[in-house]
DNA sequence: AGCAAACATTTTATGTTTAAAATATCGGTT
DNA sequence: AACCGATATTTTAAACATAAAATGTTTGCT
């Protein structure tokens, strides 16, 4: 399948072609990989904790800085827009699972922090989350874990001079 | 950096708990690479065709299918909801981009195919694309394209057992 | 002090996405 | 023929996501 073996002598526009075409299957695959995974753990949050992706990721990011975070630090972790947050932030806060207070200071920031009943529930949830994970992608073996993370570091890094 | 080389011993639980945190990395390393591509691809789109990536991607199904798809087919190969096809198409249809047919024999599907306007439109926007697709992805050495191709096939592999 | 540019966040409008309910059709059974 | 379960699609409601405009706030410069 998917043309293994042998090679034809081919000229360079089909060359070219070709290669383009390989790119585009890789990214097709990657596509379907990740929206698998992240289809996965979306209906698990559901059917087991009960909240979205989204609200899990904005208080991962939250777990991890015990300081807390403004919504700018959250909207570029999170890689989502300043509004995305908003609203996330506003739902978690009507919950009770994060709080937001005025920095002194700087009357424009916030700072958000998990509330204690939200690491709580945090707790429970990351550690369900790191065993899907695993499941998902716990199969592969050292080493080509190791090739698979330099490689998606320089797919990151190219991509990043693209944007440049 | 991210403890390379020396191995401690180390017990059971550790051993597991440390396996989960890698997997856990690889997963948001992948996020994170395709959210960038994703998001490149979803600008330049905007930018030089003003098309939106879920409309490209309809189309995209449909360009490789001149036989056309039905509602549920283009469902399944986007994985997306039907009514996410629902409405995706609807305004597709009402540029003129595609057309949905009724099928002979079974009244309830509808046969969708690219215009002849779609099919020019389409065939501007998928080479374009191409080379989108191969500056974020061309970097790669062929040995490494067929390992991290092999890599994600597995790793759909065994989402797919796990959702069984 | 005054003022412009940059910053942090929210609001608005539009579009995508899902789950679930609703509508309609099909196939087979009785 | 009447009915029932499966199929194909659309509609609905709620959440997510973006870009762009709006609202304050801060900072640096003159």
């Amino acid at each position: 399948m998917e043309s293994i073996g042998v090679q034809e002598p081919i000229d360079h526009e089909s060359r070219v072609e070709q290669g383009d075409h390989k790119a585009v299957r890789l990214w097709l695959r990657l596509l379907t990989c990740t929206n698998l995974i992240e289809r996965h753990l979306r209906g698990q949050l559901r059917s087991e904790f009960d909240i979205t992706l989204p609200r899990f990721d904005l208080m991962a990011q939250l777990a991890r800085e015990s300081e807390g975070l403004t919504m700018g630090d959250l909207s570029q972790r999170m890689m989502v827009s300043g509004g995305n947050v908003s609203g996330i932030a506003a739902q978690l806060e009507s919950e009770g699972l994060i709080s937001r207070e005025p920095v002194q200071g700087n009357r424009r920031a916030f700072c958000v922090t998990l509330t204690r009943a939200g690491q709580a529930r945090f707790a429970e949830m990351a550690e369900a989350h790191e065993a899907w994970v695993a499941e998902c992608l716990g199969g592969l073996s050292d080493s080509e874990y190791d090739r698979i993370m330099r490689a998606l570091r320089q797919i990151k890094l190219e991509v990043g001079e693209v944007e440049r």
